[in-house]
DNA sequence: ATGGTAGTCTAACTA
């Protein structure tokens, strides 16, 4: 079972590099970012002819997310219990009898900044409702934009992305760390642990052509997947296409 | 520190 992470910067403009993805891919499961459609303007037809089905929480403008399954999607929740929130950032489904969460968090601007302590809080949140989920569907897998690079590896220079920088600090990895304790492994990280394995590179600067990322992107299994993960990766090649997504693709893959 | 680019929607916000 493949399962996948994708912030696609606008599904509106990104659908022809989707539908291009998934034929060549053909992941089982794939969590979208950054829809930034109202769900009446869903292409929920043209990804059927693709042969996925979809279930999605989106708004006009920013943010929106969605999960694409073959198989059907089971247990559907959009947003965080018990989390008043305006923004489309979460949402979770079964697949196959495992539990997926796809989730895009804050990004925070700058530390010290409303959006900042927005982000915190809202981890805080996903904190407590990862907690649940595990007790009820020991499968679990995590998947999303976290906005947070996990470590050093994970940036191109940590002497800029250092312990007070926007998606690196101490805060933010503390805020990580904590969901990893619930019992949650980085897939990518099960694997391989080799640097400058990114999943994101800024549009300017010709960052991508020069491997200035950072990994954002990433897919977590629980405890009762772990040994199950037989491969991960980021695939790098939608980026190159014309007009792409700003990020890549992070995926896993589960033996059964 | 700033600005560089992209998407949404034509002003300014978000990333």
């Amino acid at each position: 079972m493949k399962i996948a992470s994708w912030n696609v910067n606008s599904l509106n403009v990104r659908l022809p590099h989707l539908q291009q993805w998934l034929s060549e891919f053909a992941p089982d499961v794939v969590g979208l970012q950054e829809t930034k459609l109202e769900d009446h303007r869903f292409p929920d037809d043209a990804l059927l002819e693709a042969g996925y089905r979809s279930v999605f929480h989106g708004q006009k403008t920013y943010n929106g997310v969605a999960l694409l399954a073959r198989q059907a999607l089971e247990n559907v929740r959009t947003g965080i219990p018990n989390f008043d929130d305006p923004q489309a950032r979460a949402i979770a489904a079964t697949v196959n009898g495992v539990r997926i969460i796809n989730l895009y968090v804050v990004n925070g601007q700058d530390l010290g900044t409303d959006k900042y302590d927005y982000k915190l809080r809202w981890l805080e949140a996903v904190h407590g409702w990862i907690d649940e989920e595990l007790k009820a569907h020991p499968k679990l897998v995590v998947l999303g934009d976290f906005n947070i690079a996990p470590d050093d590896r994970d940036v191109p220079d940590a002497a800029v992305w250092n312990d007070d920088h926007i998606l690196t600090s101490t805060a933010e990895r503390a805020a990580y760390r904590r969901l990893l304790a619930l019992g949650l492994h980085d897939g990518l990280r099960l694997l391989h642990d080799e640097a400058a394995l990114f999943s994101w590179w800024d549009y300017r600067q010709a960052a991508f052509r020069r491997n200035l990322g950072l990994r954002i992107d990433l897919t977590l299994a629980s405890d009762a997947l772990k040994s199950e993960v037989i491969e991960a990766g980021i695939d790098t090649t939608p980026r190159g296409w014309e007009r792409p997504s700003d990020h890549a693709p992070a995926w896993l893959r589960l033996r059964s």
